[in-house]
DNA sequence: CCGTAAGCGAGACGGTACGTCGAGTCTTGGG
DNA sequence: CCCAAGACTCGACGTACCGTCTCGCTTACGG
């Protein structure tokens, strides 16, 4: 979406990283202080120091220049915690997902191996700790205000929406679905055979995401380690 | 949303009906024709053959007209099938609630027992037959639209999101609720006592939700079975 | 303008004068405080404790209100000075006229021969009094701004501007045609034969009307003499 | 004015001649096919092809838009009746004046010398000619109606009418001081010494503009003339 | 003496215009 | 040729009043 030009093609050899880094930033600054509705390009143009002709030039729409932004922070906030902490801790699944791909600047993403989800050899633990994370990762309010911004811009554009998924939340959901790829393999004490891991993985996320949606109840721990338990094991009575 | 006022409380009860309708109406059909980003407070009002003050007057926002327009229709539409069907097709969940109260009274929850989740004494089958009528409803074009804008709405919008789902999402919640709750009581062939029924729910209309919202693959009857499936009956291998 | 009805010619017999009284206050207040272009017909019947019907039952426009009103203000301010003071000293001329016809209240108007230009024989000294009074009334700031309002609106609306010289002016400038056909029989001191006496009337009240209007300078009692002397005597020299 | 800032001072030499000229003359045929009061800053904007931004950006009223507009024409007409005339017929008094200043240059007299009233030796004479082309212009339809929108709103609005004064009035008022001037110098035949010049000239011109203000009588060239001789020769008797 | 038909206060209504904001395009001057 | 700056056209915003239209209510009259 980035590289998408808008009329001719600009030479983005050329391209100011510096106006490029300014308008990441005051697009989420401005986000952040007056909600996405209330964000202009013209705010952002002028947050930034910036003629409003380059962001048109290089951008098709405020919700592009929040996704990239957003892209940009996701990732810069991934290798932060990359460094200090382990892999397993950082997976976090729903919203804001960690390993989206880099676009336009071509720092490799090593990521791919190096955040997944644990293998305790206890798919349970292993779920619950990785949903605890996407919890905390969803009411950390550096990240809800941006969140929620391309969620709903997500719902009702579909390009932006595919975009969003495709960028932000798939790599994580692949997550997923390697482990419970594995845990099908194990036999006892994983999953089924026979079961569709892309509904799998939506069992266990799909609840996640509704309430931080619906906003009926609080996100917690204990609601992610509920989750996890019905999932595995059924609502109905075991024989 | 009605009676809340703007400046000073317009007297309500002076209000042309014939003007609310013509309101509801051109909200609904020009979010049909040309989205809800560009649908505009002044071509609502031109098409009402209204002035504008007069949607000013009795709602704040662009989005409140559309949410009481939308549960109107809703409304409509339930009365309509209610007549000529029977209650358990109806049921949808998620997004287009069916028992929308009648709006002028206040009562939060009025499905008045006519709209009921049927009880067979088969929950899993009892259940696919309302998923399914949910998802039917989610692929309605004429509710797709609107439920969309809506979601996205009160994603950004708390205040609008609390009470998009107190209004449309909740009543038919609750029916799963009940129907839960009596599945819980039969014992076998139900649902396991301790289960924390509004999870429960979640469980079953989350991953509707989810897949609604990020469009990764079409929402079949197929899916809303296997859902079902999977959450009465849990990933785990049975012992 | 009063009697003008709207529609169907609503019947005066039993009309409110105390609302009549109330928006005369109101308007005038208003135009006091506001200026004329900001008040408007809401803001009189909302300060006058009336409806907007019963503005334009009775009134044809703004202008049309604030004439009334101006009109009855003179009067009242004529018959209140007359009762203490002698008669010479109040002949107003250019602006704000004293002696308007009643309109639609039955009070009869005294005025005609009361309120004269005095005739002492001597035609300059008489002259100066009277336009001396006119200036003071120009700058009377309780008359200035209804005044100037009029005035305005009567010289883009023919209209109005002709109702107004009609009744305000007129009767003030018939004074002065009076005092000047005195003259032109003295013979000797007066006014030459032959002079056109609404020309010379214009030539005294004329150049303070375009002093008001334009601004150039303060309007004085010594201009008001120094016109009429100039009028009197012309401005070549005497052989 | 043109250059006076709305908000924070747009840069001037960046201004579009083209949308400056576009209003001026969207501005004077509408006030002269509907009249000023119904004529709409959102009118002149449609007619003239013009965001309403470029208007409020550049003036800070419709009577703004409106004077420049009005001296702009003067300008013009003077400009070609200048090229084929002879100056004497040229000066108008009262009302447009002939001798606009270029406007965008700042200069607040620029009767260059070239438009002066002419000097036959003659006072009497000269002046009728002046008062003549005065009242014609009066007369001209063309100029009427921007002329009395003007006059009304600068007898309201004490900035925009000093404003008028200055720019559209004065210089014409300034010629006839000079001529008196002339007159005075002259001894015999022309104006007494001692006579007040500034009030000489308002003898001659208030007249002109009470009758014209007041619509009492047609505005004619006799009625010029009587004024001239009888503000040369005065009202009294000669000895 | 009691209905009934005004005038009245109130204020909702369909409109028009206001003055402002921002979108997206275009132009200018500087690097 | 990118960029900052910002003027341009356009369209929508939310507000203020316009002049018309009900509503109840009071008030005086005429059967």
């Amino acid at each position: 979406m980035a590289e998408r030009a808008q009329r001719k093609t600009p030479d983005s050899s050329r391209r100011s990283e510096r106006s490029r880094r300014a308008i990441h930033d005051a697009a989420l600054s401005l986000i952040g202080e007056v909600g996405y509705a209330k964000t202009t390009i013209e705010g952002i143009a002028a947050r930034a120091g910036v003629g409003k002709q380059t962001i048109y030039r290089w951008w098709p729409s405020k919700a592009a220049v929040l996704l990239e932004a957003f892209l940009d922070l996701s990732e810069r906030a991934m290798r932060e915690e990359g460094q200090a902490g382990e892999a397993g801790k950082t997976g976090g699944a729903e919203e804001p997902g960690a390993a989206g791909e880099p676009e336009a600047a071509g720092e490799p993403e090593a990521a791919d191996g190096a955040y997944a989800i644990p293998d305790t050899g206890d798919l349970e633990t292993d779920l619950k700790r990785v949903l605890r994370a996407t919890v905390d990762q969803m009411n950390d309010p550096r990240f809800e205000v941006p969140s929620r911004a391309l969620a709903a811009e997500g719902i009702v554009n579909a390009e932006l929406g595919t975009e969003f998924a495709r960028r932000m939340l798939e790599p994580q959901l692949q997550l997923y679905v390697h482990r419970l790829t594995a845990a099908q393999a194990e036999g006892v004490g994983g999953v089924r055979r026979g079961i569709d891991l892309r509904i799998a993985l939506e069992l266990l996320v799909g609840p996640i995401a509704h309430r931080w949606m619906l906003r009926t109840a609080p996100l917690t721990h204990a609601y992610a380690d509920t989750v996890v338990e019905y999932a595995l094991y059924g609502l109905a009575p075991r024989p």
